[in-house]
DNA sequence: ATGCAGCCTCCAGTAACTGGAATGTCAAGG
DNA sequence: CCTTGACATTCCAGTTACTGGAGGCTGCAT
């Protein structure tokens, strides 16, 4: 199995497999003409690695999750810590964007959107409220 | 104004406004030993800024609204337009997240967490069906 | 012979800062 | 007068997770 068979099997592209290389995180044989080589167990890593990735895990999360998967003796109170700490990570971030698109659909929804100079959502972005006292307090 | 109050007023660190200045998004005059100084419009552009990036506009999003909010002659739709685009950004990253957060709490739901190594976390990062059929054929 | 696919390495760039080193300037305090 | 401390300057490097490209190798089919 070179690169390319390992890249199409596991979805990722041949970039990032030898990238993955490179930081350490799925290793590779070489074959005598230098080609990396892939064998099963290594398949199956890149693919772990890429449904991780794809649920948002950072490289360093599915670096320690790599090695759970590999400890037979795991206790799996530890994956489930890496996991419940993504997903508040990721509930962190939906709150935050969805307090992001209130804000925004609401001064999007004041502003005409025609040719007039007019603008509630340049004026929002800009709120001078307090920022001239600030000035003349801060000279 | 030296760059110190211009961090205090617009909440910015000073490291972001020299680094604002370098990528010529909010430039500064300099007072004879060297020092960058700020006006009123600049510090008021300072603070336009934050409030977008907070907001959670790209650097070229804001240089593009920070040249509407200084052109008094702008047309509403322009502004709109950009708003509108981040907006749908916003939405599609929402979406995104929750889906990773229902596919992801499913799992968590799934494993015991305790000290056993069985893990559905685990097996279901790994996956394996289809895998080594795309391996068998593959080799 | 030649073209092409696939492999290799190494370098640089992305977004938006952030940290640190080495240096300079200014006013207040002992 | 000297030192200390807060502030300022520049420049370089690092962060995340890749991605793109240059330049060059081999092996195979035409």
């Amino acid at each position: 199995m070179n690169i390319g068979d390992a890249s199409r099997i596991s979805g990722l592209p041949v970039k990032t497999v030898r990238y993955y290389e490179d930081i350490g995180l799925v290793a590779a044989q070489r074959s005598e003409n230098g080609c990396r080589s892939y064998g099963q167990p290594e398949i199956h890593k890149l693919c772990f690695v890429q449904r991780a990735r794809s649920l948002g895990f950072s490289i360093d999360q599915c670096r320690a999750l790599l090695s759970l998967y590999e400890d037979k003796g795991r206790a799996s109170s530890e994956v489930k810590a890496i996991a419940k700490h993504h997903l508040e990570e990721i509930e962190a971030k939906i709150a935050e964007l969805e307090n992001l698109h209130e804000v925004l659909a609401h001064l999007i929804n004041h502003c005409a959107g025609d040719d007039r100079p007019d603008c509630p959502i340049i004026d929002g972005l800009a709120d001078t409220a307090g920022i001239d006292d600030a000035i003349k307090s801060g000279k």
